[in-house]
DNA sequence: AATGAATGAGAGTTCATTCAT
DNA sequence: AATGAATGAACTCTCATTCAT
C-alpha cells in the first residue's frame, strides 16, 4: 500500500501543451482501468496509452489513485449534470410517472455509455476514500435536486419527503447499476425501466 | 495476475484432519480478507493465520481466487437458508407487511453478521467469475423462494410474478448492503426496514 | 525514502540452506556496497552477486538497509573482538608505549582489512540510525575496554579515566579512519602507527 | 549515476543578475542539502528553494554534484580565512597552550555553524572527487599555517615540525567534528577543548 | 537569460506460486 | 500430508537531466 498522500492533481496545468497531457491521461486511465480494473491497469500502460512518459504521469498525479480520482470526479459531474438538465426538461403539471420515466432513463443512459468503466469507479474497491466521499456527495446532490423537483408533485404524498428523495436516488442508482452489469432477471431494457418507474410511483403515491 | 485455473479445491478432504485444515483455512481467509481486502490479503498471511504452512495451503486450493469463492459459497449457503427459514416462519394468511418485515429484517442481519468481509466478497471487483455465478444464482433461489411465498399472498396483485419477486429480492439485496456500509440518509435500523417495506408492499398491492 | 520497517533480519534461518543463503546475501552485500556504495549498491545486484533470486533476498531482510545493518554489526563485532584479544596480551607490567602501539595497530588492521567497505559502513551518511547507534556503543565498549586497561597502569596519570579513555578511542578511530583512506601527510604506516602512540602516550602520562 | 563531467560552473557569471541568481542557488543548495542530505536533496528542490527554474540552475552547474562543490568550496574558503586569522590573533610569545586553545575554538565554531550542512559535506558519501581534494588541499594549507606558527613557539620540540603539524590539524578536523555530530562522552563544550589542548600540547611538548 | 514540460532508466519492493524435501 | 525456502515477473514511483520555446 502506497504512502497516504494527497490524491488531488500536483500541478495545475497552466499551458497549453500540458492541458493537452493532463487530458490524454485521463483518457487514457479511462481506458485502462475500464479494459483491466483498477489494481489490474498499471501506470506504465496508462502512460503508454497516453502517448506520454512515465515520468509525465507522476508530474501530474502524485500517484495511481489520484488518476482514478480524477475521473471518476469527472464521471460523477457528468452524472449530476445529466439528471439536472433531465429532470428540469418537464413542465411543471407532468405527471410524475414521465418524470420517473425520465430520471431512471437518463440514468441508465449513463451509467450504460461506459459500463466497464462505471463499474470499475464504482463497484469495486478497495478505492481511495476520496472517491468514496465523491459518491456520496453525489447522491445527495441528486437526492436534493430530485427533493425539490417531487414536492412541486401534487401526487406525491411522501411523509419524510428527504428520505423518500434518498431512497428513490438509492434505488436507482442500484438497480440501473445492476441491470447494466448482469440484467435483472430477463427483463428488456424498456421492461425494466417500467419496472423501476412502477416501484417508485407507487411507492411515492402510496395511501399513508 | 494468475493464469486461468480451475477453482474448485483440489482434494476432498475425506480425513478427519484435512477437514480441519480445510476449514482453518477458509476462517483464516476470512479474517483475513475482511482485515485488508482481497487484494491485501496475502495467501501467506492467510497460511499463517490458518497456522498451517504456505505449500499446505496450495494442497487444498489451487490458488487465491478459489479461497475467495469458497468463502463466498459457504457465505450464500447460509444466507439462502437464513432467508428461507425465515420466510418460512410466517402463517399463511399473514398479512404482507409482515413477510416482507421478516424477509427484509433477515437480510439486513446476514449483511450485518460481517460487514467487512460482505463488502470484499459482494462488494469488491474484480473476482473470479465463479463468484459471479454464484451470487447470480443465489438471487436466483431467493427470487424462487419468494416468488412462491408472495403468489400464496392474496394482497399481491402482479401481472408478472417472476420479474416482481427478482425486482423484489435486487432490492432488498442492493439497498440493505448499501445500508449497512454507508447508511441510507440518516436513516435509523428501524426506519429504514420500515422503509423499504413499505416501498415493497405499495409495489406488490399496487393497482394496475 | 522507504517507510520506516525494523531493521532486524526478518526470519531466524532455522535450517541448514537458509543460513548460507543469508550468509551469502551479507557477503555479496559487503562486496557490491564496497565496491559501489550505500546508494549505488542495488538489492537486485546483491541478489545476482549472491546467485539468489531477488525475492529471496527479501524473505530474510525487510530492506536494503537492514542489510547494511546486519554487515556493519559483523564488522564492529569482529572489530570489538579483535581489539579485546589484543590489548589481554599484553602482560600486566607492560609499558603503556606498547600497549599502545598493539591497540593502534590491531585497529589500523581493521579498518585495513576492507577499507572500501569500511568507509561505506562508517564513512557514508545518511544510514539507518540504527547503524549509528551500534557505531557510538561499540566505541563505548571500546573505551570500557582500554579504561580498565590503563587504570592498571602505573605510568598513566588521568584525573579522568574515563574520559581519557574515550578521547583515546576516538581519536585512534579517526586517525586510523583516515590515514587508510587517504593518507595522512606523507607517512608511513609504521611512523604512522609511532606518531599516533607518541599523541597518546604523552597525553595519557602528562605532568597534571 | 551521472556520467563524469566538469564540475566547474558553466558560465562566468559576469552580469549583475547572473550573480545573484548563482548565490540564490548555492543559498538553496546549501539549505536543502542540509535538510535532506546529498542524496535527498532534489535539484527541483534546489531550485525551487532558490525561486529559479530548473532550467536555470542547469544553465550555471552542469550537474547536482557542482551544486555541492561549490557550496563546499566556500565553506572551506570560510574555514581557512577563520582559522588564519584567529591564529594571528595571539602575540609571538604567546602561550602554546593559549594558540591551541583558540585554534581549537575556532575549528569547533566553524563545525558549530551549521553542523547539519558540515555533516553532508564532509561526513557523506559518495561525493565528486574534486570535493574529496579540495578537503585534502584545506587541511594541507591549515597544516601549514599551523607549522609556520608552531615553529616560532620555543616550547614545541618536534622532530618533524610538518608531520606534526599535520597531525595537529587532522586530530583537530576529525574530534570536533565529531564532537559536534554525536558528542564525545558527556564532555561539556568547555571541557572537550581543554581535553584536546591537553591532548595536543603533551604531544607537542613532550620530551624526546 | 530563463523557462518548465518532458524524459525514462532504474530504484526498492511484493506476493502468488512451485517443488525438493 | 505437510513443509517452507525459493522464485522472479511485475509493480509503483523518483529524479537528474534535456531542449524546444
Amino acid at each position: 500500500m502506497a504512502a497516504q498522500r494527497p490524491l488531488s492533481p500536483r500541478k495545475r496545468p497552466t499551458q497549453r501543451r500540458s492541458q493537452a497531457t493532463v487530458e490524454a491521461i485521463l483518457k487514457a486511465g479511462a481506458r485502462v482501468f475500464a479494459r483491466r480494473g483498477y489494481a489490474g491497469g498499471t501506470t506504465n500502460h496508462i502512460a503508454e496509452v497516453a502517448g506520454v512518459s512515465i515520468g509525465t504521469l507522476y508530474e501530474y498525479f502524485p500517484n495511481k489513485g489520484a488518476i482514478l480520482v480524477a475521473i471518476a470526479q469527472s464521471q460523477l459531474d457528468r452524472m449530476i449534470a445529466e439528471v439536472q438538465h433531465s429532470i428540469a426538461e418537464g413542465g411543471v403539471d407532468e405527471p410524475l410517472a414521465d418524470l420517473l420515466h425520465r430520471f431512471v432513463s437518463t440514468m441508465l443512459e449513463v451509467h450504460e455509455s461506459d459500463p466497464k468503466l462505471h463499474r470499475v469507479l464504482f463497484g469495486e474497491a478497495p478505492h481511495p476514500s476520496e472517491l468514496h466521499a465523491c459518491v456520496l456527495q453525489m447522491e445527495e446532490t441528486l437526492a436534493h435536486t430530485i427533493e425539490a423537483r417531487l414536492s412541486a408533485c401534487p401526487e406525491v404524498a411522501a411523509l419524510d419527503a428527504d428520505t423518500a428523495a434518498h431512497l428513490v436516488v438509492q434505488t436507482v442508482e442500484a438497480l440501473t447499476h445492476r441491470f447494466v452489469h448482469h440484467g435483472i432477471h430477463d427483463l428488456a431494457r424498456d421492461a425494466f425501466i417500467d419496472e423501476v418507474v412502477a416501484l417508485l410511483g407507487s411507492y411515492l403515491t402510496r395511501k399513508l
